[in-house]
DNA sequence: TCTGGTCAAGGTGGT
DNA sequence: ACCACCTTGACCAGA
């Protein structure tokens, strides 16, 4: 089990995520500030691998407008493939493994042709990040199924066959999760079938939208999805903020729920996304709270204390 | 320097 | 038909 947190750091003042008005858009700009969003990414990988937090969600900003035909003629993949190919080295040296979620107006079942091709170039860029970080297929694109336009299995299948109509290097990034109002984990599962894409688990939808499944069974079926080369399972934790409206993610850790959680949600193991408002704070908490269960990924080279390990004179 | 309205992109659900 | 919400940070114009 590999813990980790969403897109931002909350300690280092810096952001990989910055940004600019469409209209401020130049290609000198666009440099600028996706070399300001690297020196950062470094800064927060190091943190990262520095504390033990093996997994970590790429914002979807780290290049802006990198789909929008504003930048059609800037070929921002030759600009920086050295450096993200430094990056990707350091990834993949310190065992790190990075995921992708690309917001809300990818919707690969949209009925509208524009959507659906703004969506298609969109998942594209996120595909070509990760390629030139150098990651493997465990280097995950995870979405939702999208809208319900009048007709749930319609759009059901039809985000099915969209899918198959993807080029394979990109298709074999993208992971399915189930969202909290319109396509539960049944329904992704039924995509899984005809498609072959697995499953990410989000607690917190589960919780808000299910069909009775406990997190045991949800877990037993949403890993089965997954193939030896997708990695492991990745499953999204987060809290309801009490209080708050239905779905709104909790500004902390809780750490009784979080205890029930890890006791809960055994055997299986998974990688672990937590979607909390605090960032790292959390899952500098959460390993602390996860430390001694079994599951826990270490670093590459850190050894776990072999417990009876006579002490050499 | 600070602040609040606004930002490429869509869909849902309440009024 | 219209608007707030999703979830949220960051930009930037105007004070």
């Amino acid at each position: 089990m590999k813990i980790g947190y969403p897109c931002l750091n909350t300690r280092l003042g810096c952001s990989s995520a910055r940004t600019f008005r469409l209209r401020s858009y130049s290609p000198q700009r666009l440099v600028r500030t996706v070399d300001q969003n690297l020196d950062c990414l470094e800064r927060i990988l190091r943190f990262n691998a520095d504390h033990g937090l093996l997994f970590f969600r790429l914002t979807s900003d780290l290049v802006p407008f990198a789909s929008h035909p504003v930048a059609e003629n800037f070929d921002w993949a030759a600009h920086f493939a050295g450096r993200l190919g430094e990056l990707g080295r350091f990834i993949r040296d310190h065992g790190l493994r990075l995921s992708m979620h690309p917001d809300q107006f990818i919707l690969l079942n949209s009925p509208d042709p524009k959507v659906l091709r703004n969506s298609v170039a969109e998942l594209r860029y996120h595909a070509r990040l990760l390629d030139l970080l150098g990651l493997p297929e465990e280097a995950k694109i995870q979405i939702h199924v999208g809208g319900v336009y009048r007709d749930k299995t319609l759009s059901l299948f039809r985000f099915a066959d969209r899918c198959l109509d993807l080029e394979e290097p990109l298709r074999r990034r993208l992971v399915i999760e189930n969202d909290e109002r319109s396509y539960g984990l049944k329904d992704c599962l039924m995509i899984h079938l005809v498609t072959g894409l697995p499953v990410v688990l989000d607690v917190l939808h589960h919780h808000l939208l299910n069909e009775g499944e406990s997190l045991r069974e949800a877990l037993a079926v949403a890993s089965a999805t997954w193939s030896p080369d997708d990695g492991p399972p990745i499953v999204d934790y987060s809290r309801q903020r009490p209080g708050g409206r239905r779905g709104r993610h909790a500004d902390s850790l809780e750490e009784a729920e979080f205890r029930a959680f890890l006791h809960d949600s055994q055997p299986y193991d998974f990688d672990l996304m937590l979607e909390i408002k605090d960032k790292e704070r959390s899952a500098l908490h959460a390993l602390e709270i996860a430390a001694g269960d079994a599951r826990l990924a270490t670093p590459p080279g850190v050894r776990r204390p072999e417990p009876e390990t006579p002490v050499p004179t």
